[in-house]
DNA sequence: CTGAAAGCGCTTACAG
DNA sequence: CTGAAAGCGCTTACAG
């Protein structure tokens, strides 16, 4: 390893103290009544020898890493890959690294990352929260660790939230179906107490009740986060050829729109002549599919960019505050082929 | 903040010397012959105390920071999110953080994400090469910091790499087709110096010119990265109507692919009656389509595996090597509904 | 305008 | 078996 140059070496070869060298890096140079000439000395020279601060240091010495965690459920997944994206960009754009990585909704991995992630001195976490996460949660209050948490409460949390309004995207899912003359409509869901699913779930339930359609829990399917891709296919073939009245079929999250179209397709179930469906999320798939599939999409960039400004405002902020903030941000409904006019 | 606590405060406690302290932590307890009820003494503090070693301080110490840079070309697409994912989890599972970015492939943002890294001292880089990098990554190579370049080589520069046999993947795609009776093949790819893609145009044109089948310029559609969805699609939809004659299409990647589908899905030709279709990279879309489409897919898990394996075989070999490895994976080409046998 | 020096929290060679 | 101390590269209050 070619010996990395450090201050010391920069204000040898300058002959001027390392105190000077360093308020000129932090552009404090005229602030400290530093002379013009041997700011631009200093410059050419940094530009010169490629000089590169040691982080390390600095965050040994300032305790700023300038690195927040970044802490989703699956990376793999269109929706967290994107708002992964822009949190990156805008994070960068504004001085800060990332640090990423995916839980699999495992509440053991969230807790060991999180730890993790604080062992590695990050000013602050963004948190797609897993159940039984309350704990270390409060434990980040406590040491005063700035996080903001998206996509989901946590029950009981006073915490800073960026979510959807999971309840609306729902409802009007739901509604939409049933404006449009469908009056047996099933929901696939996963068996799960994090909130989104349940207030996608009362979405649903809501729209029915108030068009005086009945609520029966034989219309409602809920798998596991944890099953196989392919048990849950089967799963959704099997339930659609019990409830053979269905006439639409509302999936409460992207992959298991997913699941559900394959699930479909193999017991030779068309839509939409056969069974309207609508699911929360956008992607690829629900775009281009023929037919096209109705959904409530989440505005992945505004998500992203509310949780990052969030965040950095309460890492810069000077005083602590007690005030948690919450944003809740509108689902957009895009109507396509999958929910026509029921003939 | 509650005041962290330091390696110091532990030894004051416990009325022992820093040093005695800090090999327990390390796990050389025995080995400086430390007593085994010191030992447990330290272990339990450290536990009732939930002591957390600083980092910075142990890097600016040791020079290791047990953090690598992943840079890929999108976080939002499959292909990479998922890479992105099962190399954070192997990292891991091996005590290293991983620091995540896209370079959108643009070669100031590669470069500009490069120096960060370095910056912030990480051990070794697991990079995306853009075009255009070559004596940024040359840099690394003098500087002796460890990297693996991965899905595309760069021209001239020796280096360790992991990437896809892209020659076969398409010459695999290409004759499938032939041999299913497809005669008038046309190809949708990237103008684009990249290695990947120059080879996967070289497969499809080494499998038409064996099946004594003409390679003809005006088959070949290439798009730019940088060009919108719309406008992508449009140039597809435009190059299908003139060339009319085309039984078989051929798109060199993922979101082409995609595109591709809209594109024919606009211009109302039918797959594949009208015209059979073959993409490079698998998706959830491809599978579920209907006609599911093709596919040479990438083993992504075997992929990112080997590219971490690799890594850190080189940050942990203790003498440095100027031997580059290069591991050499084989595409799985996928037979689905949307390229059958030519009536 | 500039310099000498403390100290962030750790690891490790050295001394006993 | 254990302790005192140097030093990693920086920032910053203090002194001139």
């Amino acid at each position: 390893m070619t010996k990395k140059i450090s201050i010391k070496d920069l204000a040898k070869e300058l002959q001027l103290s390392i105190a000077t060298v360093s308020f000129v890096i932090n552009g404090k140079g005229e602030e400290m009544g530093i002379s013009e000439q041997t700011i631009g000395k200093v410059i050419d020279l940094i530009r010169k020898r490629d000089y590169i601060p040691n982080n390390a240091a600095r965050l040994l010495r300032t305790g700023k890493s300038h690195t927040i965690g970044l802490i989703v459920e699956d990376l793999g997944n269109y929706f967290f890959g994107n708002v992964a994206k822009v949190i990156e960009l805008e994070a960068s754009k504004r001085g800060y690294n990332v640090f990423l990585c995916s839980t699999d909704n495992n509440a053991k991995t969230a807790k060991e990352l999180i730890r993790k992630m604080r062992n590695s001195s990050v000013d602050g976490l963004i948190i797609t929260p897993t159940k039984g996460l309350k704990d270390e949660l409060e434990k980040l209050s406590w040491d005063n660790v700035p996080y903001v948490l998206f996509d989901r409460l946590v029950s009981e949390l006073d915490a800073n939230y960026v979510v959807l309004d999971n309840r609306k995207g729902s409802y009007d899912l739901t509604k939409h179906l049933i404006s449009n003359g469908y009056e047996d409509i099933g929901i696939v869901t996963i068996v799960n107490e994090m909130s989104q699913m349940q207030e996608r779930e009362e979405g649903y339930k809501d729209a029915l009740l108030e068009a005086d359609l009945a609520y029966d829990k034989s219309n409602v399917l809920k798998v596991r986060f944890d099953d196989s891709p392919e048990e849950i296919v089967d799963a959704i073939a099997k339930f659609v050829k019990k409830r053979k009245g269905l006439d639409a079929l509302f999936f409460a999250t992207n992959y298991l729109g997913v699941y559900g179209i394959e699930a479909l397709k193999k017991v030779k179930i068309k839509i939409p002549y056969d069974m309207a469906v609508v699911s929360f999320d956008d992607n690829d798939l629900f775009r281009l599919f023929t037919p096209s599939i109705t959904v409530a999409a989440q505005p992945i960039r505004e998500i992203a960019v509310q949780a990052i400004d969030l965040l950095l405002s309460v890492i810069e902020k000077k005083e602590l505050t007690d005030k948690y903030i919450a944003k809740v941000i509108a689902p957009v409904l895009i109507q396509r082929e999958s929910s026509p006019p029921k003939l």
